[in-house]
DNA sequence: GCCCTTTGTCGAATCGATTCGAAAGGTAAA
DNA sequence: TTTACCTTTCGAATCGATTCGACAAAGGGC
């Protein structure tokens, strides 16, 4: 069926062993046997069988993405991380398996124990992640992406999300904003006690209330409902509130609209800041002062550190990466009087 | 190193092929060897060595996700057909490789060439795409999604787009509008010829030209600036505009900001009816009447054609499926005397 | 001219599974 | 009692590659 190494032997007038080092290189061959083979190769369109390649050398050039089985929401945060997965991968030479686990964990644990990929990247890893412990159980090649609780010594990616936290804040102190609102991920995420959505909050409200901020925090998810709920929570709960932080790209189109429906003009009633892609903060009416995390960056890297373990490299047990903050139109220094709102 | 069969059968007290048999189930066992067998199987958490499986067999239980490489506006519309895809696989037991073709479609090639897949699964098949020559000489079990113009004899699956088209024409129709506009997506999907971009905006203004009704388009991509002039545009090019029809996800929040922005209130003065997927359509501030892709189920289809294909079985060479209007709130009937606009 | 090293190639063993042919044991029919 | 057959199990060949040890030929130093 298949081109084999033994075609090409044939047809090169060479045993099988001397096409297998021309393809390693791990002995010297002569010039002219090696062009030989090589035609051969080219003419047949040889590639040895990936399979029968990794029964003895053990490597198969296949690393696997295990993401979390989440729905809805998350769709959308998620095809950056692939995309830069799978480039990432590509550019090393790796293919990328993608999993789900949504039948527990039997899917990383097929796939790891009968030898199908090489190593595996798990991404958004919660807090308390039963994942990590089959992972560190498996004894596989391995990077986090997120920050569990305990990493189980294996090696963890993550940006800083109380960092990006303590921008926004920072960002709307300076311009001198004193009552600030906080609008985060949906409830849900906040109950899976995923460490981002925890940690970019903390870092909010302590800046805030170390400089004394009013402030007050409300989850969200991207219903319109529930978002013009949020907005108008936090601008009873925070009197005169002029600052706003939106830590929730399904949500923050429509935290504008809500403002703007209560006739509050952005920014010069309400600062917005929020956390997202570029991308996304450059292409909504008005562009959006934003802290980005290093989405692309951090799958890279993570890519990266995977590929080096698999090649037996030692790997930094903890990676974290700095967001940084992009001041666009809506944010502006705070009004002298608040809102006017009681 | 892994725990192999071997090990299996010496636990057993059996030989290696009688392990085999109790795990392919092709030869009859006694239940008492067969249960000494599987005890070992468990107690030792044996998985067979997917590689050293293929080999023998030929299959290697993965299909590959071939993506093009596009960046930006399409990393949204992609995460769903994705996840579906994902799904799918994994309920019939396969494994999801993705793969892009930023290197030509040398990845494809190398994968299949290799052995490494048992079919290929192309996604965002353009009219003419060189990925489906490629396939068809690689004569190896795939299904397109999408619409080529040469199909190369690959069954191929899509959705109608020309009737998603004429759904949308039809609604505004039945409500009376007579002059309405349609913003597609953005010039480089139409250069790159893709297949459902074109029948679907001929699909709306053929329908609306039938009727009569004065119609103008454009294409537009997902910026601000770039939506405000597509909109203006329209209304100056359709006197009176009452309709507007809109395939472009990214666009369409800021279309309606657009609308808004010039004072037009939607729907009583203009009304406007999108493609794209339900919760897009649902969770913008006003819920927009759709008509909505079934990419799930296109998705979950091209797999199982796919899987159908792996097993010899013959599979429908074309296979479309057809989308479904759900009026929503931005849709009413047209006003008396148009917008006023000259 | 002899010995030693280096270079280039080959044969055979090996990886971990599947599968064919045959053998051992038991049962039923002649 | 012999023949035929079925069930259950095993040994050995096989899939397509990698890799070790061996060996022949070529080159260098004495």
């Amino acid at each position: 069926m298949a081109v084999t190494i033994a075609d090409v032997a044939k047809r090169a007038g060479v045993s099988r062993s001397t096409v297998s080092y021309v393809l390693s290189g791990t002995r010297s061959i002569s010039a002219e046997t090696r062009a030989r083979v090589e035609q051969a190769i080219d003419e047949l369109q040889f590639r040895p069988h990936a399979g029968a390649r990794s029964i003895r050398s053990g490597r198969n050039g296949v690393i696997a993405m295990a993401l979390p089985m989440v729905y809805g929401p998350h769709n959308q945060v998620q095809m950056p991380y692939v995309w830069a997965s799978l480039t990432a991968a590509q550019d090393l030479g790796l293919k990328l398996l993608m999993l789900t686990d949504d039948d527990g964990e039997t899917a990383i644990r097929d796939t790891v124990t009968g030898s199908q990929v090489d190593g595996v990247l798990l991404m958004e890893v919660q807090r308390n992640d039963p994942r990590v412990a089959l992972l560190s159980t498996l004894r596989c090649p391995s990077v986090l992406v997120g920050t569990p609780d305990d990493s189980a010594r294996l090696p963890y990616v993550d940006f800083d999300a109380a960092l990006a936290g303590r921008l926004c804040a920072e960002h709307l102190l300076e311009l001198g904003h004193r009552r600030v609102g906080y609008i985060g991920q949906s409830q849900s995420t906040f109950r899976r006690d995923v460490a981002y959505a925890i940690h970019a909050r903390d870092g909010a409200l302590t800046t805030l209330r170390a400089q004394r901020a009013k402030t007050a925090w409300t989850p969200c998810d991207g219903q319109p409902a529930e978002v013009a709920r949020a907005v108008d929570g936090l601008l009873a709960k925070v009197h005169g509130l002029t600052g706003l932080i939106v830590y929730n790209e399904r949500a923050l189109p429509l935290v504008l609209d809500r403002l703007s429906g209560l006739g509050l003009r952005v920014p010069q009633d309400v600062s917005v800041v929020a956390v997202c892609p570029d991308d996304e903060a450059e292409r909504l009416a008005v562009p959006v002062s934003a802290v980005s995390l290093p989405v692309e960056e951090l799958a890279r890297t993570a890519v990266r550190l995977l590929a080096g373990q698999v090649n037996g490299e030692s790997v930094p047990s903890v990676t974290i990466l700095a967001p940084t903050l992009k001041v666009r139109d809506t944010t502006a220094p705070a009004p002298a009087g608040g809102t006017g709102r009681s």
